[in-house]
DNA sequence: GCCAACGTTGGC
DNA sequence: GCCAACGTTGGC
């Protein structure tokens, strides 16, 4: 079992959206690494660090599980999307989503600040200085500290 | 709203 | 295959 953490901005689609909904489609990641992560290597039950970014206080707010594995983003094929990609071929997708459950909101969200702050944290992707990666790998270790922060 | 960092596009 | 121009992300 793998551990990822993904970006999401709360204005779209907060915890609290996956927390009402219970499940999301992850559609409309148009980037070729993350789409490879989805694609290639998300599986069944991994576990995800659910990510506010582009907001107030940037941080992680809880935790989602993959409950569905890569399958074709179908808005890449509708002309109305804001995600449509005229190159994308119906016999030849482009991109992929996963779908993500939810497990569980943070009592406390573990603030962009607060994780820089940590020791334990330091070397996490998405710290890295210019990092955009909407989705990326997390440790074992990492992942558990986080999860232990925000409850 | 600014801007650094990064990814993509396209001319050559 | 190089690289300048451009677009996007995302923290601040």
């Amino acid at each position: 079992m793998k551990y990822w953490l993904m970006k999401s901005e709360p204005d779209v689609f907060s915890i609290d959206d996956l927390k009402t909904k219970k499940k999301t489609s992850w559609d409309g990641v148009r980037n070729y690494q993350a789409r490879n992560f989805m694609r290639d290597e998300m599986k069944l039950g991994d576990l995800v660090l659910y990510y506010h970014s582009n907001c107030e206080e940037p941080g992680v707010y809880g935790i989602g599980k993959v409950i569905k594995e890569a399958y074709p983003d179908h808005t890449q094929f509708d002309s109305k999307s804001e995600y449509y990609d005229p190159k994308a071929k119906k016999d030849e997708p482009r991109w992929f989503m996963v779908d993500v459950g939810f497990v569980e909101k943070f009592k406390v969200p573990v603030t962009l600040n607060q994780m820089k702050s940590e020791k334990a944290l330091s070397d996490m992707l998405v710290l890295r200085k210019g990092n955009r990666l909407s989705i990326t790998p997390v440790e074992k270790k990492h992942f558990e500290k986080v999860q232990g922060l925000g409850n």
